[in-house]
RNA sequence: GGCCCUAUCGUCUAAUGGUUAGGACAGCGCCCUCUCACGGCACAAAUCGGGGUUCGACUCCCCGUAGGGUCACCA
């Protein structure tokens, strides 16, 4: 008997949030952090967190947006609890229902005037009080409005077609909610919505209004000042962890100096009340930073899968290259800040003289910027030919290489050795150490263009 | 304009009456080094202004100023 009522109590206090898009157009980054929220919230105190479509505006809702909403909240991970889907469309019959109780109440009215384009009509107006609404918001304590200026304000267009406030309220009201996380936009809204609520008695919930995302002129975030859908930062190479982790650290931190969270990291460590109270401008570059963070954390194969796209076909499909790719593969995860910047690097052909034959060399770049002599670079390529010849296939490794290699290159002069070296191999002037090329080379191709360089070098006409 | 919210380095932020005002991103410089990247180490950089309260204010109060939000039969 205890344990039930002890339950029954403890269910009272279970923590309910929601996430209410207007599926009006993609899923916005701004609130997609609304979304996070909510669900830490909820999360971090074991609630529950509800997905409700807002679409009492027929005309502007649109089944594509709901589907972007659906995909970038899945792609982000934040499993809303997915059999509590609600669309306002659908609960006609429950807003009629409160509507006519409050029409029978006296508390609102039908009202007979022209609409905006001048046509008769009718719609029911809100009997409003007059009164001073005091409400206590976590983020920004005592909030008091006077409802005076709002006015008998508008509710429903008829008994079958609500207005937002009237469904919010009434659904938050049905479906149990008892904190409601949302933006700061929401601030004004909420006196007229705690009206509604009194009039049809529903407890309050607690509010906490979420200060804004903004541009980099403090405006307002918006497709003229940068990317604003969050499926747009999937396509442009952003992790998910990697968006969710800024977008929590955007007016929020846990106290301490960490700064990379995976997701359950945020859930257990969130706490609303170190939220804050000014607006924040999104930062792209410290994004980018974050997301390198992540992909460095990234196991290989993960990275592969993700990049993958991103790769050359003709590597991708040629059995005999993927081999090599996937030694190439850590050079690539480690210099990567967005997914796409892979594609870039394979596009400027920063990696073609690993899978593709070399041109003959141009003796001027193999030479070190301090030994110009070509007969002297060949003869110290000839020595780490040698040396590598020696070197087994099997033991034909990045640290190996070095190891054998170091000592000779330390007492040449490591410029003179291991630049013609480097560059033999790639024939770039910027490129991976010689070592790691050489390791993904392998050894015969390794020695092959060590081959072609000496010979390049031994008989070359100009200088 | 009315109402409401906000205010620490360029940016995200820490410090809830007593700190040389801390960290991170970006910037700059140096080191590591054959180049690039990685990494390491320095430097520069802030309490919007004015009044109070207090022995003492980033911190509390008031007034300015600035920015933002909102004023629909949108959500």
């Amino acid at each position: 008997m205890l344990e039930l009522i002890l339950e029954m109590t403890e269910k009272q206090h279970d923590i309910i949030t929601r996430f209410p898009p207007s599926p009006t157009g993609k899923l916005h980054i701004g609130n997609a952090r609304t979304a996070l929220f909510n669900y830490l919230f909820a999360k971090h105190n074991g609630g529950k967190i509800i997905l409700r479509f807002e679409d009492t505006d027929r005309a502007r809702s649109k089944k594509e947006y709901e589907e972007n909403i659906l995909d970038a909240l899945s792609w982000l991970g934040l499993d809303m609890e997915f059999p509590e889907i609600y669309r306002q469309s659908e609960r006609t019959e429950i807003y009629r229902k409160h509507l006519e109780h409050l029409l029978e109440k006296n508390a609102a009215y039908i009202s007979n005037e022209k609409n905006e384009r001048g046509e008769e009509g009718s719609v029911i107006r809100f009997r409003n009080p007059n009164t001073k609404i005091t409400f206590t918001d976590l983020i920004r304590g005592e909030i008091t409005f006077d409802t005076k200026e709002l006015g008998d304000f508008v509710i429903a267009r008829s008994i079958d077609n609500v207005i937002y406030h009237f469904a919010v309220v009434v659904d938050d009201f049905e479906m149990g909610l008892t904190h409601i996380i949302r933006g700061e936009d929401h601030i004004s809204n909420t006196p007229r919505q705690i009206l509604i609520q009194q009039a049809i008695g529903a407890p309050r919930p607690v509010y906490a209004h979420l200060p804004l995302i903004l541009a980099k002129d403090r405006s307002k975030l918006s497709k003229r000042n940068g990317a604003v859908a969050t499926t747009d930062y999937r396509e442009q190479g952003y992790l998910p962890q990697a968006i969710l982790n800024y977008l929590a650290l955007l007016g929020w931190n846990p106290g301490t100096e960490q700064e990379i969270f995976t997701l359950s990291q945020l859930i257990e460590q969130f706490d609303i009340n170190k939220i804050q109270k000014g607006g924040a401008v999104f930062d792209i570059e410290k994004l980018k930073w974050i997301n390198k963070e992540h992909i460095k954390h990234l196991p290989p194969d993960t990275f592969l899968a993700m990049v993958e796209q991103y790769i050359p076909e003709t590597i991708r499909n040629e059995v005999a290259l993927q081999g090599k790719l996937h030694k190439l593969l850590p050079v690539i995860q480690e210099k990567t800040e967005i997914l796409c910047d892979v594609k870039q690097q394979f596009d400027a052909g920063e990696y073609s003289y690993f899978f593709d034959d070399l041109p003959p060399y141009t003796i001027d770049k193999l030479l070190w910027k301090d030994e110009r002599e070509p007969i002297k670079a060949a003869e110290k390529l000839s020595k780490v030919f040698e040396i590598l010849s020696e070197i087994s296939e099997k033991n034909f490794s990045e640290i190996f290489i070095k190891e054998k290699i170091w000592d000779f290159a330390t007492n040449a002069g490591r410029g003179a050795v291991l630049w013609p070296m480097r560059y033999a191999l790639s024939q770039r002037e910027k490129s991976p150490d010689p070592f790691i090329l050489s390791a993904i080379l392998g050894k015969e191709g390794t020695l092959a263009r060590l081959k072609k360089a000496i010979g390049a070098l031994e008989n070359h006409k100009t200088v």
